[in-house]
DNA sequence: CAGTGGTCTAGACCACACT
DNA sequence: GTGTGGTCTAGACCACTGC
C-alpha cells in the first residue's frame, strides 16, 4: 500500500484513489502530520462531548479503522493527548478521559503542600463559601475571561482550611453564560473538587492554566477571614484556567497562608 | 528475525542465540522495555562524557547498530531524553545535547517576569556577586546536598537587578568537591548563566530542579542588598537542583521583588 | 546530492485486565 | 481466552540541512 500523504476519512468520506502515486494533498509550506490531524479529529470528539469524562474512548484499532490511518499513527495522536493529560492509558483497559473527579490527587491544579509530611496526612480540606453572587464585569477581570466589560459574571469568595487552620482565601470569577444556574448552594452541596463540578454540572473542562505568583500583603477583609495580622506576607496566585482550544473558562486570585504549607514547582 | 526480549548489545557484547525461540531474559516482575535499556545507555554517555555538552549525538542509525536494535527503539528512547531536555533534536542536522549556554533563554530555570513587556524587553541581568567563601556546612545545607554535616561546601551570595533595580538576592550552596577552585573571580568573569560555566568548568550539568515557594519578610542584610523596606513582602525561593540520576548539585535560595516581576508557573 | 530526523505502515508478540 | 494498550521490528517515503 503506498503512503503517500492523504487526508484522514471519517466514516462515509470520500477516499483519495489509493493506487494514484503521487497525489499531494498537503504541500509544504502549511504541511501537518497525519497523527496532528488525527488528534485534532480526536479533540474535537472531546469537545463535543461524543465521549464524556471518565469514560472509554474506542480502542486503537477502531479509531484506526474509522480515521482510516494505521494504529500507530492513531497511537501517536493518542500520546500527545495523554501527555497533555486530556487522555489516561491503562493497560488491559483502554483509554479513558480524563476527569478532574475521582483521581488520586484531589486537587490537581492545586500547588500547596504542607511543610512536613505528605499530602493526606491532614485529611481533606475543609471548604467554606463565602459568597457567590452575579456580578458585571470590571474591566481587568473582563480581560483576563475574554468577555466584554459589564457582561455579567459570577463572583466566588471561599475559604480552603486544613486541619483547621484557614490557610486559602479564593476569589474567583467566571463567565455568566456558560455557568448559568451557579449558586452557592450547588457549591455548598458538592463534595468533590470545584473543577469536578464544573465537567458534571457545566459540561466545562479545564484543561490548562497558568500562574502569576506574588508576595503581598493582605487587605483588612483578607485578614479576618484568614485570621491573620496585616503586616504578614501571603502568597498571592492569580490563575486563568483554560478549557479546549485555550479558551479562558476562570479567573482566581488566590492568598496562601505559608507557613505551616509551601509552593511546590518542578522545572525541567 | 524473531523479536522474543533480549538484553541490547554493546559493540562487541556476546548476544543471546537469535534463532533460539522462547528464552525468556527478561520476565515479569522487573520487567523493562528495550528501549528503557537504551535510554539508561544514552544517559551513562551522557553522564560519562563520552558526548559533550552541544555536541552531536551519533545519528539514530549509528545508535541502532551500536546496540543491536531497530531505528525505532532507538527513537523512542531519544523520545523521552528530549522531552526531559537532555538531548535536543534538529531535524535535518541531528540530535544533541542540551546545555545552559547558547539557549535562546538566558536562564533555563528563572520562572520571573517582567509585569509588562517580554522578556528581552528589558536586556540582560546586571549580576554582582556579593560573596563567595567555603564553610562548614550546616546540617540543613548538608541534608539538602545529600553531604555530611561540616564537610566543606561552597556559599556564593549574588544580587540581580533588572534596568538597574535590584530584583532578585540569592544565596547558594554547592558541594565542594565537584567545585573545587570556584572563585568569585570566576564567577565574575563568566558571561553566560551560571550553570553554564558549571557545565564548562566543572562538567556538573543540572538537569532538573525542585522549588518551595513562600511568601516572607526580608531580614536586615536583605533589605540593603535588594533596597527595601523590612515590611516589603518578598517571594521566597528555595531551589534544589538536580544532575543525572537525582543527585543534588545545588541548594539556593532567592529572595525575589515581586512588585515588577512575578513568578510565571504553567499547569497542565 | 547525501545524511539527518520525522512520519507512516503492517505485522508480530508481550503484559495486563477482565470474564 | 479475548481484548486492551505496550513494545519491537523492518522498510518506505517525506522534510529539512548543508555540501
Amino acid at each position: 500500500m503506498n503512503n503517500a500523504p492523504t487526508s484522514p476519512a471519517e466514516l462515509g468520506d470520500p477516499l483519495f484513489s489509493e493506487g494514484s502515486s503521487t497525489i499531494s494533498v498537503q504541500q509544504s509550506p502549511a504541511f501537518s502530520p497525519l497523527y496532528q490531524q488525527i488528534k485534532a479529529l480526536i479533540l474535537q470528539s472531546l469537545q463535543s462531548g461524543e465521549w464524556k469524562p471518565s469514560a472509554a474512548i474506542p480502542s486503537e484499532m477502531e479509531l484506526a479503522a474509522r480515521f482510516k490511518v494505521s494504529q500507530g499513527t492513531v497511537r501517536k495522536a493518542i500520546d500527545e493527548l495523554a501527555a497533555e493529560n486530556l487522555l489516561v492509558r491503562r493497560q488491559g483497559k483502554g483509554t479513558f478521559v480524563a476527569t478532574h473527579a475521582e483521581q488520586h490527587v484531589q486537587y490537581r491544579f492545586l500547588r500547596l503542600f504542607p511543610n512536613s509530611g505528605n499530602l493526606d496526612s491532614e485529611g481533606p480540606a475543609q471548604r467554606e463559601i463565602i459568597d457567590c453572587k452575579r456580578i458585571r464585569a470590571p474591566a481587568d477581570i473582563a480581560k483576563a475571561l475574554a468577555v466584554r466589560a459589564g457582561d455579567p459574571v459570577l463572583q466566588v469568595r471561599r475559604v480552603l482550611s486544613f486541619v483547621g487552620i484557614p490557610t486559602i482565601l479564593e476569589d474567583l470569577w467566571l463567565p455568566g453564560t456558560p455557568f448559568k444556574g451557579l449558586t452557592a448552594e450547588r457549591l455548598r452541596e458538592s463534595n468533590g473538587p470545584m473543577y469536578a463540578l464544573f465537567e458534571s454540572e457545566f459540561g466545562v473542562r479545564m484543561v490548562r492554566a497558568e500562574e502569576k505568583i506574588r508576595a503581598v500583603l493582605p487587605d483588612t477583609d483578607q485578614c479576618s477571614l484568614l485570621k491573620v495580622k496585616p503586616a504578614a506576607p501571603l502568597l498571592s496566585v492569580e490563575r486563568t484556567a483554560f478549557t479546549y482550544n485555550d479558551v479562558p473558562m476562570e479567573l482566581r486570585r488566590g492568598m496562601y497562608l505559608t507557613d505551616t504549607h509551601y509552593y511546590r514547582n518542578t522545572l525541567n
